[in-house]
DNA sequence: GAGTCGTGGGC
DNA sequence: TGCCCAAGACT
């Protein structure tokens, strides 16, 4: 640096252009110098580039990859983005599927209730405006599954609006540069008033998507490369030697454990019986094996007498799954039976299991009593 | 404001 | 291994 700063033949404004660092710019302006060399490069995204030159995002592209990307990593959700673009390219599309369908191409991402109100929000953005995103903060805010944040994010992407976009790498960033000791969510009114400050009305799309591609990539919660950050000489985080103990939280509560019995019903068809939950609560609308409730205690909901009818029913093993805010351990039994009417149920072949929407802690169910159920072998 | 609501990966 | 975390929304 000191040797750079001493070399006379570099004039100031070649200076400021060269350094990220430079100490007359503002964070807006270090941020997105930044963000020129260094942004992620993502399927639903525009280029900088592209993106200076007046080209925007496809607002679609922008709210499906945001609802997707909700407490969800970059990782997760690139093939089902990719998955529900190819099947469905528009809106409208989206709003003309069968709810199933939608349901059954989430499973596996978790957090039904983003899927449900996926295909409400495309409704009524199909049907009450005209198959057109409203392109303000406030019109988005209104829609399903719609929050502060995502109606921030996408007014900021997709229609270039100054807004002040906030999620947990925002949050993570905002805590270590300011120091701020308050702990989230507490907190959060006081970081989003210190990002409207900072947020341009210059490309404020670019910055939105730079702060939390920092966050993503500089500023992470363990190990952070402040060396390598634009906001390096400005962090108060970093001028106290400890930025990792920022964001400051508020403790987080034991989590219990339940338990219940699973039954996978297969007849000699290579048919099972499943069945499909309510539409609101945990995995709502999604599709099961018959369960018990699942209890506090350890009780007679482990065992075969709850089956969804009497039979031989063999123990087939334990599965546990961890929600976000119990620990589930199931008892799976599994019996081999003629194909018969069963209330709320139905019988599905093995080999279509593929298309149906269940979600993850079926599928461990069902893997524990047909280790084979969901590999090519039987298609 | 505090609970509810999934899943997979990293350390 | 157990814990934390990931572009939060809804009640």
């Amino acid at each position: 640096m000191a040797a750079i700063n001493d070399a006379t033949i570099l004039s100031p404004m070649t200076l400021s252009l060269a350094l990220t660092s430079d100490p007359g710019a503002t964070h807006a302006e270090k941020l997105l110098a930044w963000y020129d060399r260094h942004h992620r490069e993502l399927p639903w995204r525009t280029s900088p580039a592209a993106a200076k030159a007046g080209k925007r995002a496809d607002p679609y592209h922008v709210w499906l990859s945001e609802v997707m990307l909700q407490q969800t990593t970059v990782q997760a959700v690139k093939p089902y983005f990719e998955k529900f673009l190819a099947r469905w390219p528009k809106v409208t599309d989206l709003a003309a599927a069968p709810s199933e369908d939608v349901m059954a191409a989430w499973a596996g991402l978790g957090y039904y209730a983003r899927a449900r109100n996926l295909k409400k929000c495309a409704e009524a953005v199909a049907s009450e405006h005209g198959g057109i995103f409203p392109d303000t903060e406030e019109g988005l805010r209104a829609l399903p599954g719609i929050g502060d944040y995502t109606s921030a994010a996408v007014a900021a992407i997709a229609f270039n609006r100054p807004s002040a976009v906030m999620d947990g790498n925002v949050e993570r960033v905002i805590s270590r540069l300011f120091a701020i000791d308050a702990p989230l969510p507490g907190s959060k009114p006081v970081m989003k008033a210190k990002v409207a400050a900072l947020t341009p009305t210059d490309r404020p799309g670019d910055f939105a998507q730079a702060m939390m591609d920092l966050g993503a990539t500089i500023c992470t919660p363990k190990r952070p490369a402040c060396a390598l950050c634009p906001f390096r000489d400005d962090c108060l985080a970093l001028s106290e030697h400890d930025p990792e103990r920022f964001p400051v939280k508020a403790a987080k509560k034991a989590k219990p454990v339940r338990y219940g019995a699973a039954f996978v019903a297969v007849t000699d068809d290579g048919e099972i019986l499943l069945r499909r939950r309510i539409e609101s609560g945990l995995l709502g609308g999604m599709t099961e094996v018959p369960t018990t409730d699942w209890t506090a205690r350890m009780d007679g909901g482990t065992t075969p007498d709850h089956a969804p009818f009497a039979g031989d029913w063999q123990p087939s093993g334990t599965i546990v799954h961890v929600f976000t805010h119990f620990e589930l351990r199931l008892s799976v039994f599994r019996i081999r039976t003629v194909a018969q009417a069963i209330n709320g149920g139905w019988w599905e072949p093995v080999t279509n299991l593929e298309a149906q929407a269940l979600p993850t802690v079926m599928k461990k169910a069902i893997t524990a009593a047909i280790p084979l159920a969901f590999t090519k072998s039987l298609n």
